[in-house]
RNA sequence: UGGGGUAUCGCCAAGCGGUAAGGCCUCGGUUUUUGGUACCGAUAUUCGGGGGUUCGAAUCCCUCUACCCCAUCCA
């Protein structure tokens, strides 16, 4: 685990601290109606880690309760994601539908309670009783249906005597919530629909809502963790467990942001429509974010969770850029995979003063990958070269072959070009050239040096293979419609050529094609007569993004600040105008602070009450207009009294405590309620402001930190709060600030 | 617009009153028979804006702004 825990991992840590739990279980609960993408990944990698890390456990459940949209395919693809991820969930995989019957009861239960009835609006007056985000809504006349009509027409909906839409079975909580989804929320609909597990047993289903804490609170789970767009649903997650009065430990709801990645698109809605209007090859596309496509591509589980963690987890909406998934993979594959030779785009090459041919023994892994292995690669008079790594008139920085500069052949000899045949339109079809006998690889005598080295293959012994060259899907970082798609997303090239050893030998499934990128025999379509490979992502290329850059030149960052409009301020009333109107003339308050006590009747009144017991004027209302503040707005009711803060003010102004000893003292007296003297006296809190008893202090603090010194004495001011800083956590926070900070200051001189 | 969230480098993201972590991207340089890898170095005087409190504020207070979610019988 990193030193840093994400935010969740904070709140497990401090639950499990509190003995709330015995042991922490979450679960991975997707809706089967959809194949599991990257975001699901991130979900997995975060129920099943966190599980992992606190040696709790972690249930795959689908959520599956709507039967018009749910199918066993997708069943299958989920527990085949995760299990691909090497995750293993606890006991048999769970089903929100083998929980109905349980629902059933719990549902009969609340209605019981008179908190839940049966409704039989239409959805569109539905609708218009739920009001709208400004206007309250009203409750359906049918909410005032006994409890035996409810349990009957709930049993008669149940049993299907009714028709789809008939009648809903609603809580009864708040019409007129501030939060929508408090307004009566639906718990079951009727649905003559078969389910792909319940089969027609059930002609009603329980809403999400409904099912989802529940059966949370059936597995044990301990921490229901969800994505942001189910913020407003905690409130009925929370209002179902505690109205049914359940038996604790239940579980909480804690919420992520969910994963979004340029150049991409994460809805299902979004991928479903690719992949039904054939815009892409099924939902294992290698273009396709889905974990399948992912898989096809070539990505391995350990790239995909790697990235997971390297993207961490917080609550703001974000776009990761596809550059950092781009550099998980690289980064995983460059330790793992044998490199091998292949020309994709062929320039042949004649050397004419070579004859007959031989076999190069070449190591499948560089030298910086501890690894073993080699293959052999033969080498005749005619080869195959990329086309771009020759150049007729190269630009400056050219490393390659040129009419007057050699190049190696990777794991063979040098080269140098003798002559440029070309078609009749000037494009160049073949090279010839001529090699040096001494410069062999491994055995090199001919004290050349060449700028680079050049991938090949020998035209007599090359195999054929067919390349799939994936781009990103989309042209547009952030698309929207199909109109955003990339053309060239994927480009096939039917006849590339690969060295001989990786069809004959098969080393491995994914390799490092030298210099071009890293690729993966596709699971499928590959077959020994005709192999197929999976572009998964290049190599980083600084050659190629330096010849891009030359282009275009015109944007620079404007450095301009943009201006910020500030809105109206609400005006005073005649009221605050008059208070504030006292607070600055006649107690000399600042306007900011007058601003804020006037407008706040709580504040000014205790500000009232502090006064007449102290005549501070400016030191109470900061005091008031700050920290009581805070007190108020997290607490709603104080532990302290005005003769506290009073007390505490008059500690202050005769020099007894510092501003910051206050802080300290205002704290624990607003958890405890404890007199301000009392937390002085038995903390000891009583400042220190004799230099004498400081000056050792910060001696010892300036000896332990000479580097910091140098900086400070470099110019590097801020480094003036360090060593206050310090003195003061020596000194336990008692140290007169402003005694240490002049000290200091002289002393760093 | 009522409610609920979120704003720290180009992209993620730590930070919880005392020197603005880290990764990706980018840019230099070293090594290199992959223009790869590895390694070194650079890159936020400033934390959405403005005020206030404090010796000291990304962190506390006030206020403004921007963006996301909620008015499916979806999850």
């Amino acid at each position: 685990m990193s030193e840093h825990k994400d935010f969740l991992r904070t709140i497990v840590e401090e639950d499990l601290k509190a003995g709330k739990y015995q042991k922490v279980i979450t679960r991975f609960p997707p809706e089967p109606n959809g194949f599991p993408h990257i975001g699901h990944a991130k979900s997995i990698a975060i129920n099943f880690g966190i599980a992992r890390d606190y040696k709790g456990h972690c249930n795959l459940r689908m959520d599956d309760t709507n039967p018009t949209t749910e199918d066993t395919k997708y069943v299958e693809a989920l527990k085949d994601a995760v299990e691909w991820l090497g995750f293993e969930w606890d006991g048999e995989v769970r089903y929100t539908s083998d929980y109905f019957d349980k629902l059933y009861e719990w549902a009969k239960e609340l209605i019981k309670m008179n908190k839940a009835y049966v409704d039989s609006l239409d959805e569109e007056t539905m609708r218009e009783y739920r009001g709208t985000v400004t206007e309250p809504g009203k409750r359906s006349e049918y909410a005032q249906r006994s409890v035996q009509e409810n349990l009957d027409l709930l049993e008669r909906m149940k049993n299907g005597e009714f028709k789809d839409g008939e009648h809903v079975l609603r809580a009864k909580i708040d019409m007129a919530a501030a939060n929508m989804k408090m307004r009566d929320p639906l718990l079951y609909r009727i649905r003559h629909a078969h389910h792909y597990r319940a089969g027609d047993k059930w002609a009603i289903y329980p809403m999400y809502d409904f099912g989802h804490c529940l059966s949370d609170y059936i597995e044990g789970v301990t921490h229901s963790i969800c994505t942001l767009e189910f913020e407003n649903n905690r409130d009925i997650y929370n209002w179902v467990i505690d109205t049914l009065g359940l038996e604790p430990p239940r579980p909480y709801q804690h919420e992520f942001a969910r994963l979004g990645i340029n150049y991409t698109v994460m809805s299902k809605r979004k991928l479903l429509e690719l992949v039904e209007g054939n815009y892409v090859n099924g939902w294992d596309d290698p273009r396709l974010p889905t974990i399948a496509g992912l898989r096809r591509r070539g990505y391995t589980p350990e790239s995909i969770l790697n990235f997971c963690e390297s993207i961490g987890i917080a609550k703001a909406n974000s776009t990761v850029d596809v550059a950092q998934l781009e550099f998980c993979i690289r980064d995983d594959l460059n330790t793992k995979v044998p490199r091998v030779m292949s020309v994709l785009d062929p320039l042949k090459v004649t050397i004419e003063n070579y004859e007959g041919s031989e076999e190069f023994d070449a190591p499948y892994y560089p030298e910086d990958i501890p690894k073993e292995g080699s293959r052999k690669v033969p080498f005749s008079k005619e080869i195959y070269i990329e086309r771009e790594d020759f150049c007729e008139n190269p630009p400056e920085g050219y490393y390659r072959l040129t009419p007057t500069q050699s190049v190696r052949l990777r794991h063979g000899y040098i080269i140098t070009c003798k002559e440029v045949i070309k078609d009749a339109q000037g494009k160049v079809i073949e090279i010839i050239a001529e090699y040096n006998p001494d410069s062999k690889s491994g055995s090199d005598t001919s004290g050349i040096k060449v700028k680079s080295a050049i991938q090949w293959v020998d035209v007599a012994t090359a195999k054929e293979v067919e390349i799939r060259l994936y781009d990103r899907l989309y042209k547009n970082e952030a698309p929207q419609t199909l109109e955003d798609l990339n053309p060239d997303s994927l480009k096939v090239i039917k006849n590339a050529l690969i060295e001989p050893a990786v069809i004959t030998d098969k080393p491995d499934v994914r390799f490092q094609f030298e210099r071009q990128g890293y690729f993966y025999a596709d699971p499928i379509d590959s077959t020994d007569a005709h192999p197929v490979f999976n572009k998964i992502v290049g190599l980083k290329d600084s050659w190629g993004k330096k010849e891009k850059v030359k282009a275009p030149r015109a944007e620079r960052k404007s450095s301009e600040k943009k201006v910020q409009i500030d809105g109206e301020v609400e005006p005073m009333s005649d009221e605050q105008q008059k208070l504030f109107d006292k607070y600055t003339s006649e107690l000399q308050l600042n306007s900011m602070v007058a601003d804020i006590l006037a407008r706040d009747e709580k504040l000014s009144t205790f500000y009232a009450e502090v006064l007449a017991l102290n005549n501070s004027a400016v030191t109470i209302a900061n005091l008031v207009a700050n920290e009581v503040a805070r007190e108020l707005k997290e607490a709603n009711k104080l532990q302290f009294k005005a003769s506290d803060v009073a007390q505490l003010v008059q500690m202050l102004d005769e020099g007894t405590i510092s501003n910051k000893i206050a802080k300290e003292v205002f704290e624990e007296m607003a958890k405890s309620g404890e007199k301000p003297s009392d937390i002085v006296t038995s903390k000891g809190l009583v400042q220190i402001s004799d230099p004498a008893a400081i000056e050792p202090i910060i001696d010892d603090i300036i000896a332990k930190n000479p580097e910091n010194v140098e900086k400070f004495k470099a110019g590097n001011n801020k480094l003036l709060g360090f060593f206050v800083g310090q003195v003061l956590k020596a000194t336990g926070g008692k140290a007169n600030p402003q005694v240490v900070n002049e000290l200091v200051a002289q002393k760093l001189k």
